[in-house]
DNA sequence: CTGTTAGCGCGTTCAG
DNA sequence: CTGAACGCGCTAACAG
């Protein structure tokens, strides 16, 4: 669209290298290199002259001849672990940290490079067996086992999900906000409030799961509940068992937006009203989240504020960051656990904990 | 998870290098090459011997080093030009073209990196400034002008979605697919069959309209829509448009499943009932299009095969793939357009063209 | 069939 | 402040 292209096909389809720049300012390699490389101890005149023969030759440096030589890598690895490839397409969770990654990793001029595998295979992906262009990787689902055989690699590895301390993470506040969610059903009265959970080998699900239980229990409420896989299709198994076994719930707590679409179609198959006789509550606060009628409510989760912070802990200096990083959460009520029911409330009852957000679309 | 990490140990956490696989094997590093790159012209004995050689060391050829002695790149590059960065984690097209693209290159030894740039400045990612470690490069919503821009550079380029000449391309068959959605809703004796269109710059939402069109035209119905942008917000307002424009409509045909969740939303809040009073059919066969309560009909298109396609196009031989590779659409009936409207039936109607598909959840 | 040699393009010493 | 020389790890010619 400017210069670059008439540069190359003038010297016949070959890009320039740093020797023509050096020719064309009049200076040596050594000294361009040092512009480039924003290193100090160049004189004005100099530093002009060579980023003038910069700019007319379109000239970059070849980042494989740039590493080999001793520079820092480029790329940043988001290898993510998956129960199946498919899911990797269905979840709007990765494309979440893909978008968050991936800005991050921008910002910095870094290029994303993107990898899935079945879970527990995460050490068989390429990026790990060396090359000196990553400069460290982002691992999603990973076990800890997986993660210490990672951490033992040269290059850095932080954790979207706690895996104890293998390598560093970065995680929302899943207990608090489960624990929220559930509360938000409590103060409205809900009489039996049920979860669906995520799977157990999921650290944010098994939190998630924590922060329900212990709302309960401070309440003096049972726990009933079932668990799921963080699809629809199970899911919607799980809906199912769960009324089979308790038909009297009135409220259900989901471990991700997703699994709560396949609840809602479930419960309203069952000829059940939203949120009249059942309210749902999700996590995540993921698109889905607003295709529903009725919309869901939904624990809000920073995915993509994580996953840049996941980035920049890479890239930052080792050890700088502490070993888990939390962000906050944040409850959005919508039509599905709103309005509260309006027969028996709690005695002392709070105040909603939460603003009210009742748009249809975005 | 087995050799590697105690051979990195004992070295002090430096990677083997082919001139230690060398030695070990009693050979020189030519014909280690020859054995890695599977050449023949070597022994077997010799062969092995390497082989050997370079499980103990758990060598790996350094991707930099390889690339700049003039072997092949390693990576392909997937560019995405979206008109809101927000976009790329909100639509689930895209997810799905990763997923497709990630899987074809995993199988080829590649690796994928993602880009994302704002509508128009694809130019001006870093991977189309040169760098030999790029086969080549999918590129996702670039118009033309920057296809043959693209085109111009020394690595090739697939397109999905058609731009003419400029560039190879691959493409669901929206022609077909969006006249056969009309033509679904046709048969089942709707009167008045609007659309809501993708936005004009893309090629694949000008082909769906033109479908639209032709099979309006040929049955001698009028037309009626307004047009989106892929997002559900705009395509809510659009429903509104048309809803004040024309509320006699009882069939939408709607240029995307995303958008359709949107409309759906807007017709259930306009007091319409989906399908009785109103029928939709979507595009894409996206998970949204399953979240729905009814499930929306939809136009199946293989976007995960589509994008395969697009990067085996690119490791290809030049030239040997047709310009523009087209896959078939499938209609796929679920609630929101079915059953038919009890009352007019077109005189000699057809069978439905497509089978039923009622699933709750996947 | 195999070894030897010569770079690939750049960062980084070390002299000057 | 700048330049000359070396080598990163590998593949591609050519010899043998």
């Amino acid at each position: 669209m400017t210069d670059p292209v008439s540069a190359r096909e003038r010297d016949g389809g070959k890009a320039p290298t740093i020797e023509q720049v050096a020719a064309l300012a009049g200076v040596s390699t050594a000294t361009v290199s040092r512009v480039v490389s924003g290193r100090d101890g160049v004189r004005d005149v100099t530093r002009t002259r060579v980023e003038q023969a910069i700019a007319v030759t379109g000239w970059t440096a070849d980042p494989s001849a740039r590493q080999l030589a001793g520079g820092r890598g480029d790329e940043v690895v988001l290898a993510l672990a998956v129960p199946d490839r498919r899911e990797f397409g269905t979840d709007p969770y990765y494309a979440r940290v893909l978008a968050g990654a991936g800005e991050e990793a921008a910002r910095q001029g870094l290029s994303l490079c993107v990898h899935v595998a079945p879970l527990g295979e995460l050490p068989a992906l390429t990026p790990f067996r060396g090359g000196r262009r990553h400069v460290g990787a982002v691992i999603v689902n990973a076990s800890s086992e997986e993660a210490v055989f990672l951490a033992g690699l040269a290059r850095p590895v932080v954790s979207m999900g706690d895996l104890g301390t293998a390598v560093p993470s970065v995680d929302p506040e899943n207990i608090a906000g489960a624990s929220g969610a559930a509360g938000h059903l409590l103060v409205q009265g809900r009489q039996r409030i049920a979860t669906i959970a995520g799977p157990r080998w999921n650290p944010c699900s098994r939190e998630r799961l924590a922060g329900y239980r212990y709302c309960l229990r401070e309440a003096g409420r049972p726990e009933v509940g079932e668990s799921a896989d963080f699809n629809r299709v199970s899911a919607a198994a799980a809906a199912r068992r769960l009324l089979q076994a308790s038909p009297d719930i009135d409220a259900i707590f989901v471990a991700s937006d997703l699994m709560a679409t396949a609840v809602l179609q479930v419960l309203i198959a069952s000829g059940r009203r939203v949120p009249d006789d059942v309210a749902v509550v999700g996590f995540d606060d993921s698109p889905p989240a607003l295709m529903t009628t009725p919309a869901l409510s939904t624990v809000h989760q920073p995915v993509e504020a994580l996953a840049s912070l996941a980035v920049r802990t890479l890239t930052g200096p080792p050890g700088a960051s502490p070993q888990d990083q939390r962000l906050a959460t944040r409850l959005v009520v919508r039509a599905s656990s709103d309005p509260p029911v309006p027969s028996v409330r709690m005695p002392g009852a709070l105040a909603l904990p939460a603003s009210r957000d009742r748009e249809i679309a975005g």
